[in-house]
DNA sequence: GATTCACTTGACACCGTGTCAATTGACGGT
DNA sequence: ACCGTCAATTGACACGGTGTCAAGTGAATC
């Protein structure tokens, strides 16, 4: 315990998360999460205002305490485009099953609720930038297939890599996330490498 | 005008289907649907028991108005594999558009309601048993890279033609439906055909 | 003319979100 | 000790959207 009590705050984003990892994000109500957090329902709009800045306020915890920055240090320091993109997968791979409630619902609200449209973009772009960077280190190894445009390239990357496909490949198809790691990386190879 | 003033039913239908595109799915409520139909909104509810049951029963009349079926026989007439493989992204790729606004409301209110699950999921075992044949073809003439099992492969292919994958590149991505349909031939062919 | 059927009208219950006001209790400062 | 303040509680309420219910209307059919 690193100091007992976590503060009333902490301790509603820590109860938001759990629930939404734990029901996937569906039906996870504002009074869920307060009985969770074991305070009153009033206390939770204290802290936040709306459901929706809740939900977007604990995925920037959940990506703090992750520590993704850290993880994606890896994919910079690999030797080349080709092993950036196999270090790449397999990171992201491994991030996935651990922000799965909290961006499905996070996914489910963004086309009715501007904050969590905006929330879902950051992460996106950052997601797409490191696309982007991948694509180019690729082509100026001379490895990246013709055909492809450094934009087109990104967009089609990051769409393979996306929550969504995550999703349907684990989830409904019912492959292990080891599984989605090799054959991911075998897609991309033959796709977008010489 | 066929035969004049279509039937209530038929107007609700209708009225569901424009309001879902032109929305996009977002924010179209009984009382819209009933309004855009000219009928009071306890109407709707004389016809469909529920939003999804009328959300679901939608879509069955779409598709029966678009007659994918229909175009679904360019596929099964290819003369290879590989043909019915092109094929099956173009005929799917240009339906894709016409269900948008409609598939993205029932993906949406999926998780949380069985009848729409249900009718998303009878489409979607249609579309991946449309995979699995074109896989299947492409296996017996020894054209599927061998790294593939026929489950694997029907897996990931029906995820790269995905309903989200399609709507990721064409909304998010602003891919044209024609760039769409050229770049998921290509990543198609270099990720199945050896 | 009576029945039947589709539809209308208006009211209402339910649920989840978000708001508000009054109250409690613990804390620190003087 | 007393005062202020701040976090949290309690209970009530408005709002919006879904779904239900009962009574009434009007036109077609027998």
């Amino acid at each position: 315990m690193s100091s007992s009590a976590p503060d009333t705050r902490t301790k509603i984003l820590n109860a938001t998360w759990k629930l939404m990892e734990e029901r996937r994000g569906v039906g996870v109500r504002m009074s869920d999460i307060a009985k969770a957090a074991g305070i009153s329902r009033q206390a939770v709009y204290l802290h936040f205002t709306t459901r929706v800045e809740l939900l977007s306020q604990t995925t920037k915890y959940v990506d703090e305490i992750n520590g993704l920055d850290a993880r994606l240090k890896a994919v910079t320091e690999a030797e080349s485009g080709l092993d950036a993109m196999l270090t790449y997968v397999e990171v992201w791979g491994n991030y996935l099953p651990e922000i799965h409630g909290l961006a499905g619902a996070l996914l489910a609200v963004r086309e009715t609720d501007e904050a969590a449209k905006v929330a879902w973009d950051d992460c996106m772009d950052c997601h797409q930038s490191g696309c982007r960077d991948i694509i180019a280190a690729l082509k100026s190894e001379g490895e990246l297939a013709p055909k492809w445009t450094d934009s087109s390239a990104t967009d089609m990357m990051w769409v393979l890599l996306s929550f969504q496909t995550w999703e349907q490949l684990t989830v409904e198809c019912a492959w292990s996330n080891a599984q989605y790691i090799t054959w991911m990386k075998s897609v991309l190879v033959q796709t977008f490498v010489t």
